[in-house]
Formats: C-alpha cells, sequence, structure tokens
DNA sequence: CTCCTGAGTAAACTAGCTTTACTCCTGTGA
DNA sequence: TCACAGGAGTAAAGCTAGTTTACTCAGGAG
C-alpha cells in the first residue's frame, strides 16, 4: 500500500474529506436549480426551520454579526424564500419564518446529503459508514463538550 | 443515549469536527506568537517545503489566480519568511523558497497538529484514532480518487 | 417621564480575493 | 535574424461578503 493518506495529519484528512464532501453536495444542489443559494443560505434555513428566529438570533446562530444576518435575510427575502411576520412579544422584533420555496429546498438539499451518504456508504460498507459516523461524534463530544460548534465554518 | 449527533449528516459531522480541530490548531498556533499566519500561509509553506516553487506554480497548488499567490508572496517576504532567488530555468521565474523562519513555523505547526492528534487520541483510544484515519482516508479515495483534492479549502 | 436595553438599520470601511490589462523574457520557426 | 507566440510576473480596478461605527426605534423599570 504505502499510502500518502496513512501520514498525513488529522486535521488535513479532516478538510479534505470535507471538501471534499461540501464540493459534491453543493455541484448537486446548484443542479437542482439553486445557483442563487450558498452554504450559509441552507445554514439560515436549518436554524429558521421550526418556528423561525428573529434576525438577531440568526445571527447569532450563525456566528456573524446582526447586520450581516440582516443582510442575509434581505437577500433571501426577496428571492421569496423568508417573510418578516410579526413576533409575539412585540417590540422592534419581526420573527423571520420560511415559505414553501425554502421548506422544498430543505427537502431536496436533504435528499441530496442522504443519497450522498448512501454513496460513501457503499464504497466504505455500511458498517464502516456506522464507524466513521460513531468516531466523529466521538471526536466532537471530545472537543466541543455539550455545546455543539456554531454552524458556520470559518477558515 | 439518544445522542442528537447520532441523526446529525454525515457532512454536518465531518464539517463539525474539521472546524473544531482547525479552531483549536490555529488557537495554539496563533499562541505560539504566530499572528500575522493565516492557515493559507501555512499551506504555502507546505507548497514551497521542498525546493521552493514559482508563484504561478504555488498559485495552481492553493487553487487562486496566480495574481493573488503574487500578493501572498509579498506579504510572507515582507515579513522575512520567503525570499525569491533566481530561477535555474531562466525567463521571469523566480524561485520562491522558505527562510529559516519558515522553517521554523513548519515546525512549530507540526508539533502543534502532532500533540492535537494525540489528544484527540487519549479520549478517542488509539484503535478508534487509527480506525477514524482509515475511514477518513477511504472516504477520501472514493471521492477524489487517485489524485488529492487541492489544499485550499473553499466554502 | 426618563433612562436603559435590545432589535433593527444605514453607511462606510475592510480583507482577500478576481478580472482586465499590461510588460517582460525566451524559445521557435519562417 | 527576427517577428511572434506563450508563459511569468505585475498593476490597477472591481467585487463579495463580511465588520465597524453610529444611529433609530420600541418597550419596560424605576
Amino acid at each position: 500500500m504505502n499510502d500518502p493518506l496513512e501520514r498525513t495529519e488529522l486535521t488535513f484528512l479532516l478538510g479534505m474529506a470535507f471538501q471534499l464532501v461540501l464540493t459534491e453536495f453543493v455541484r448537486e444542489v446548484e443542479a437542482a436549480g439553486y445557483e442563487e443559494l450558498r452554504p450559509i443560505h441552507g445554514l439560515a434555513f436549518q436554524v429558521l426551520r421550526h418556528g423561525g428566529a428573529t434576525s438577531s438570533e440568526l445571527a447569532e446562530r450563525l456566528g456573524v454579526t446582526k447586520q450581516a444576518a440582516g443582510q442575509i435575510v434581505a437577500y433571501l427575502e426577496e428571492r421569496g424564500y423568508v417573510r418578516r411576520v410579526e413576533h409575539a412579544e412585540g417590540g422592534r422584533r419581526r420573527l423571520v419564518v420560511l415559505t414553501d420555496r425554502a421548506e422544498k429546498h430543505l427537502a431536496v438539499a436533504g435528499r441530496v446529503m442522504r443519497e450522498l451518504e448512501a454513496r460513501v456508504g457503499e464504497r466504505l460498507g455500511p458498517d464502516e459508514l456506522t464507524l466513521l459516523r460513531t468516531e466523529l461524534a466521538g471526536l466532537i463530544r471530545g472537543l466541543a463538550g455539550a455545546d455543539l460548534p456554531p454552524l458556520r465554518p470559518i477558515w
């Protein structure tokens, strides 16, 4: 064998694996007609998916300033993926909620992810895939503790 | 158990794991006195480490335009991490090579990575770590084939 | 009321690229 | 020998996706 990957640092292995999976994911989602959406928009949908949130809450979950979150919301609103509705607690608060269009994107993105994971499973074998997931979960628990890391990766 | 990570998509698991490891790596390298260097500079050092390269070659390996590579080289040169020397093949070519200062950074970064991997190994157990590495290598081989992905991740 | 806090917005700035458009140098072929 | 094609490098402007600074507005506590 003498695989150069055997001697590659864990950090690089993780980076390459993530990069490959993400690139493939983005490629397929774009091919499904979502060229106007970047990964961060999908992450925003994840945050908003159950009941919505204010843009300040969104900012915190995404790890950006609230101005940046405001720009993202405006971008998504222009294109019909979110609506701003009244917030139950009043004040200046506005609740950002997903439209059907965004729900559909979530469905497509979920399907693409599951297909991608299935393809990886075919190559690795089902037990290996389960093992990989377990090891990754263990690593994440070990480094992050109880609170999961913020959604938005920063390079 | 009922761990929410069990139901998390593989793509997210990889992203979180990479994010956590990278953040910790960056934090420790900065603490060692390298606040002026970003991850891409470390990647450039990896490309240049054995015999150097022209900035066009560097651009290709990093996945950026040659202008961007030129800017990176200029930044590193100002701070004493690289030198531009005559290129054996002449023309307008200039060979960008590392200084001792950059070699020292490579040593420190390597040590930090190995310590980080060792800490992950302690939590996971040595066999688990080996397994994780094997699964990741398999995933990378499966998705990338023979040619490894470019160094620079694009989000 | 007044003042404080937190939500939201506006405008200017910034980093880190890319695009466009050159200037050099050298090897090739008429 | 001499145009000229092509690759290396540089310069300047433009772009994207954010941050910083500085406000306005709404409600609640005292």
